[in-house]
DNA sequence: ACCATATAGTTGACATATCAACAATCGATT
DNA sequence: AATCGATTGTTGATATGTCAACTATATGGT
């Protein structure tokens, strides 16, 4: 043997097709919300919001949506432009605003959340109920592994 | 039956744990790099040089990686800068260079992959080989599911 | 040789994401 | 009540990504 560098085996690959399944679910992901001409952040955004009637404030959104809170100033920036949430007044802490979706952001939800469950389902065909739920298991059995990993980094 | 809705049924949970899965993956390798003051990009870029010793046009780059060309120019600008490519002129095609990498460059990819290939272990770990190939088996049919359904999407 | 068309790379505008630094506010301790 | 430390949201710098429009070059048909 002259050479100590492992070689890249199964799990390495296994790695690769991961992400390249991922890469393909979010480019998917994007296409399929350009039809109502919004990004995945700010559909998760109004998902998120819904329910929540009361509002929430941008810091808890952006633990929801695990996102710096900085990115999610310019989010609800082109929602509210748009007119799909709206910021209000938080007598409670006057620092914080509360988050809402406006009448608006619904009726866009409610154009939305019907054709994504489809598109789950189309996703998912041929992957019976049983198949489906096992497959779910072991992606939430990686992501712990990812997690633990993750935190033995140094930062 | 007052609702036509379609309720989030199986399907939905397991589109949004891929989601998360994903997720949770991108942001691990985000950290993973940083150690080296990377980003995954352009140890993809770097990654897929490697096999190319004689250099490859941006254009391929950005088919490779599957991303926009107008997205490789900025990363190669960037790497250049830092010395882990560079950009040869190419005879054979006055419109394209031949991207290579620097000596600085393979060092990098040295001190890296060996790491890369022990996170995909502890990645993996408690999948079996068994295991890992049918469940890359099920990420390449999901994978083939998205693209179908990409494909049935206006643009 | 000429011209139409296609391709390679860059640029500018923009959305998304990070981080660091800042102002305003809150809360708790003194 | 005054102050110190933490938290909320914004801003500016920067990286990654998209797209459209541009220049320069290739290539193929007449």
């Amino acid at each position: 043997m002259s050479t100590t560098r492992p070689k890249p085996g199964a799990h390495y690959q296994a790695l690769l097709q991961l992400l390249r399944t991922s890469e393909t679910v979010w480019n998917a992901s994007r296409r399929f919300f350009a039809r109502w001409d919004i990004s995945s952040s700010q559909f998760n955004v109004l998902n998120v919001l819904r329910d929540h009637r009361e509002g929430i404030t941008q810091v808890e959104l952006s633990r929801l949506l695990i996102m710096h809170r900085s990115n999610v100033t310019g989010l609800i920036d082109r929602l509210e432009q748009r007119g799909f949430v709206c910021r209000k007044e938080n007598t409670a802490d006057r620092r914080a605003y509360r988050v809402v979706v406006t009448a608006a952001g619904r009726k866009l939800l409610a154009e939305v959340l019907p054709a994504y469950y489809q598109a789950a389902e189309a996703v998912w065909s041929g992957f019976g109920a049983r198949a489906t739920t096992a497959f779910v298991a072991e992606l939430a059995r990686l992501e712990k592994n990812v997690g633990d990993f993750s935190e033995t980094l140094d930062p």
